[in-house]
DNA sequence: ATTGAACTGAGACTCAGTCTCAATGTAAGA
DNA sequence: TCTTACATTGAGACTGAGTCTCAGTTCAAT
């Protein structure tokens, strides 16, 4: 809860323009990907709204997605996460750790931003390509999982 | 067919260290995985060894990528591709079509890879996180969309 | 040749995600 | 307010990519 109300505003309107309405559940999907700030898996969205039917939840999602306020992630396990549309939160990428599944978000520079835009439009365009958007991730290990691991080297060594 | 020697050699080294033997059926799958030169689809595989049963092909796969030969990509469709692993090609990145799905490989110069992995190894040590390695993937519209985006186009104006 | 372990095809199975349907909510006009 | 057309909902059936089981086969090493 506690989110600016120009978000609720801006997908209210999203839905209006295809006729549909801004009821009670897709708030709540709204509001848990809102506030999480990292992207989350249909699990997360059913343990932080226990009370929306997980065939809702996905339905809300799927119609969340279609016009344009939710974005499908895929990670780097069997399972994809969601997470608001950049426009609506800002262009970013994931730091993904191989050993718990977690997906953290990361905004680089604008500087870098550019030069890797320049880039890969110069990139898509020799390959005949039109570049529209792009997605960078880093795969590695968690600060968590990294701890886990000195701790378990730790204990065998001792 | 028509595959460097050496990557033969070296695949069934690979499986030879995890007591598992290199059979037509497992060739057969890195063969068509090498020639295809871009991430293959289980149903692409299928076309191009029908003789290879799925329930096989996909054993195969997953034999394959957990001794290292073999790498699963998400795509921006519901179906996952599969190449071979980096280390036996090259590091490299994708050119993804949002229309028709198609994938296609491409390999930035030394110099960009080289400032990117530097950037993102800051952005990953700020956030606490390891980094051990990146995806990188553009989207946008292949060369043969273009067209029939093009034409379409013309075809309604005329 | 014997033997143990890896491999195989067929098909049953799993389960994330989708669809159906009957019931309910809701905006807009009479 | 009443009507009405349509969007929404929960429950659960369904789909299909991917996994597992099992009985029979192949391999490599002695
Ligand atoms: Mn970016
Ligand atoms: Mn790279
Ligand atoms: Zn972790
Ligand atoms: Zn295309």
């Amino acid at each position: 809860m506690m989110v600016d109300e120009t978000l609720h505003g801006l997908v209210e309107r999203r839905l209006r323009e295809v006729s549909q309405r801004y009821t009670s559940g897709r708030k709540a999907v709204v509001e848990v990907l809102a506030n999480a700030g990292h992207p989350l898996s249909i699990e997360d969205i059913g343990e932080l709204a226990p009370r929306l039917p997980r065939s809702s939840a996905y339905r809300h999602l799927v119609d969340l997605q279609q016009c344009g306020v939710v974005r499908r992630v895929a990670a780097n396990d069997d399972y994809y996460r969601f997470e608001l549309a950049e426009d609506i939160t800002e262009h970013h990428h994931h730091l993904m750790c191989t050993l718990c599944g977690k997906v953290i978000d990361v905004t680089p520079t604008p500087a870098f931003e550019r030069a890797m835009a320049n880039y890969l439009d110069d990139l898509s365009t020799s390959n005949g390509f039109a570049s529209i958007d792009h997605r960078l991730d880093v795969l590695g290990a968690c600060a968590t999982c990294r701890q886990r691991k000195l701790a378990a080297t730790a204990g065998c060594a001792g």
